[in-house]
RNA sequence: GGCUACGUAGCUCAGACGGUUAGAGCGGCGGACUCAUAACCCGCAGGUCGGUGGUUCAAUUCCACCCGUAGCCA
């Protein structure tokens, strides 16, 4: 059947590491787990790896945001993203991280072949950079007015109001969203991939067969458009890694993103006996090399990559397959519609195999968006595995139980009807091969149709009651397990699991493609538990409930109006009085923990010439490292005042309720520490 | 705004290199059965194939434009 061992790798795109795994980003691996358990049931040698996408500002500054180090925070999301797909049961052979020392030395070799072929360039950008923060701005990260409609708190790459893009310098009255400062212009060196040196390598590339037509027409018009140089590095603060003889300068989340790819598979060969990394990825590889990816990140996996693989010396990739987004009810997933479903609510009411086999049903090798509509994904997944499919064993295996102590005839009644099945199987593979499987699925269930009119027309029931007709009934029910054995074999890469409990139902190993033609006879089953129950309505109002909630828990629970009631408006007091109090602007030179105090943090303030130590009780809103170098106000004519661990010279000022709810306040950009605030 | 896709029965989707009565599953309706997780089996239901115009003996299938939806624009 399966002519020759084929040696595979496959990939699945890298989850971003700064939140959890929703129901969107399961289509795309539950897609590369079925097609990779394809391809082990056909005996070939499939290794699927991923890693998470741990790098970029969004996850550097949510890690301060949470007061807790970079590191810290993709070490949490790893273990979360590890369990969901195992929950899923999408079966990674290795997944790993782009903060690796594996995809620090791929990186760094991939940049330094293709530096050294020419292939990357500097030069001077100009940019937006955030004075408070002293960072450059990505330009999701500033906001302001669009410059074609006008519309306020647009992002600065464009207008989600009128569609506009332009570039972040266009924005009006533009904000950092970061420091909520105006950014100013600076300027910084940065380096370019020369994409277009390999113009002629990519139009070779892109009509050799390696991507759906569709995406094929999408290339044409990029090139048409000209291919130009790729931005790939950033200035730091940057978490990433540096580029080679470059300190503060950083490769760009995109450029080490893909890359990790190969590190998460250096990592497995690097504990694998016999596995050889050069055999997959040197220019010679005879291995097959696929990409799963969304439609969304098409230009990073069919331009950049295949041109940085190449210029690096590298095997391109056999073929990228992309695929669509997915819809619930028909609509964009809507957090205050509970329709933003993450991974873990899902588990947490229904058994992933449900969504397996829904997505399987209506995922072919296209790009269109496939729609998760919540009443037909209960009709559907009852109506088919329930009714159809379970149902077979189940109305088998009660005679088969109690008249035959479990055990099956010695032949099978209808070597046609058996044979059929048999055959269609090579039509179903030949639909899991090519990632149509919704076509698989509608054949699989035609078969389940076929094999409860078989057993309709037989009538187990009647035969069983009439006097000595033993060996027709027990062939009849035989017949009926041997089908449903066949189908859930032909169902296995997408219920893995309803598969295991089916094969020690049946008492069979684990069932390969190639077993599958050989039907048990004579052989003693299992007593019948049943395989899969029914979706029941509750469960899934019960997830939308659920996801409803979510949004509720994750925005800071702020109850502006409570304030003024909680702590009302003091008594008035004249300007003399007030300016008493002698405001300055300072600057955190450094902030630090205070050994044997758990609120405080020991702040060391520049006031413009002179330095003060204060005290601050926000230890637990704050890590020392996001305050460190901004600029905040102090009362600077406070009385110090001893404390348990030193003398502290001033406060600094803060709003909030206390606890993790503290909130710095910060001037505008231009102040300078020591500047009067009245 | 430009580009690439998509728009077929209540729902989810097939299909047509242009040509007899446009298909399936689910739902609905009617019947039958009782082995089975009230599952399964038989039958029925009629949608101007998004809109307008064009090419053609003939278009839902080709072309143009329009409307709607999604994505991309590095």
């Amino acid at each position: 059947m399966n002519s020759k061992q084929r040696n595979i790798l496959v990939t699945s795109a890298l989850p971003y590491a700064n939140g959890p795994i929703h129901i969107g980003h399961l289509v795309e691996y539950i897609q590369t787990d079925i097609w990779v358990r394809f391809q082990k049931m056909r005996g070939h040698r499939c290794i699927y790896v991923c890693a998470d996408d741990a790098h970029g500002t969004p996850i550097m500054l949510r890690a301060r945001q949470e007061g807790i180090g970079p590191e810290q925070l993709i070490e949490r999301i790893s273990v979360e993203h590890k369990a969901d797909f195992a929950a899923f049961r999408v079966d990674f052979d290795n997944y790993h991280s782009t903060h690796s020392d594996e995809n620090q030395f791929c990186a760094n070799t991939i940049f330094e072949r293709n530096r050294d072929k020419g292939h990357i360039s500097r030069r001077v950008i100009t940019q937006a950079y955030d004075t408070v923060e002293q960072m450059f701005l990505p330009d999701r990260f500033i906001k302001g007015e669009c410059p074609k409609c006008g519309s306020q708190d647009q992002y600065g790459d464009n207008c989600e109001v009128c569609g506009a893009s332009y570039s972040p310098s266009e924005l009006k009255n533009p904000v950092s969203a970061v420091s909520g400062t105006t950014p100013e212009n600076r300027e910084s060196e940065h380096y370019f991939f020369r994409l277009g040196d390999f113009e002629e390598m990519l139009k070779q590339w892109t009509r050799g067969g390696h991507l759906q037509r569709e995406v094929s027409n999408k290339l044409d018009e990029w090139f048409k458009a000209g291919l130009q140089e790729w931005d790939i590095s950033r200035d730091a603060p940057y978490f990433g890694f540096e580029i080679p003889g470059h300190p503060e300068k950083f490769f760009y989340v995109w450029m080490d993103a893909p890359i990790g790819y190969m590190a998460s598979f250096k990592n497995l060969c690097d504990r694998t006996e016999g596995l050889n990394f050069d055999d997959f990825w040197g220019p010679d590889s005879a291995a097959e090399l696929y990409h799963f990816i969304g439609k969304d990140i098409i230009y990073f996996h069919a331009l950049f990559w295949p041109a940085m693989l190449h210029g690096a010396d590298f095997r391109t990739p056999t073929a990228i397959f992309s695929h669509g987004f997915l819809t619930v009810d028909g609509q964009k997933m809507s957090k205050s519609r509970g329709t933003f479903i993450k991974a873990r609510t899902y588990l947490d009411h229904l058994n992933p195999e449900y969504l397996r086999y829904y997505f399987a049903a209506k995922l072919g090798s296209g790009v269109e968006d496939i729609d998760l509509n919540l009443e037909d994904f209960s009709a559907r997944v009852n109506s088919d595995l329930v009714g159809k499919v379970v149902n077979i064993a189940s109305r088998c295996a009660g005679f088969i139980n109690k008249r035959f102590d479990g055990l099956l005839a010695a032949e099978i009644a209808e070597p046609g009807l058996f044979s059929d099945f048999l055959s269609a199987g090579n039509i179903i593979a030949e639909h899991y091969e090519q990632r149509e499987f919704s076509r698989a699925v509608r054949e699989i269930m035609t078969l389940a149709d076929r094999a409860n009119q078989y057993i309709d027309d037989k009538k187990p029931w009647i035969i069983a009651k009439q006097e000595g007709s033993d060996q027709s009934l027990q062939a009849v029910c035989s017949m009926g397990l041997n089908l449903f054995r066949l189908l859930i074999g032909y169902l296995r890469p997408i219920l893995p699991a309803t598969a295991e409990r089916s094969e020690a139902f049946l008492q069979v190993p684990a069932m390969s493609w190639s077993d599958l033609s050989t039907p048990l006879r004579a052989h003693r089953i299992a007593k019948f538990k049943p395989l899969m129950t029914r979706i029941e309505q509750p469960q899934i109002l019960a997830m939308v409930e659920s996801s409803k909630e979510d949004l509720e828990a994750s925005p800071p629970p702020v109850t502006p109006s409570s304030f003024l009631t909680d702590d009302p408006i003091g008594d008035p007091v004249d300007f003399p009085a007030f300016s008493r109090v002698d405001l300055r602007i300072a600057r955190i030179l450094s902030a630090g923990p205070v050994e044997g105090a758990d609120k405080l943090l020991r702040l060391t303030l520049d006031l413009g010439g002179e330095t003060r130590q204060v005290f601050a009780g926000i230890k637990a809103a704050y890590h020392p490292d996001q305050l460190e170098g901004r600029l905040t106000l102090m009362v600077a004519n406070l009385a110090p005042r001893k404390m348990r661990f030193g003398i502290s010279e001033g406060m600094v000022l803060a709003a909030g309720p206390g606890g993790t709810d503290i909130f710095l306040l910060s001037p505008d950009s231009g102040a300078q520490p020591g500047m009067r605030v009245k």
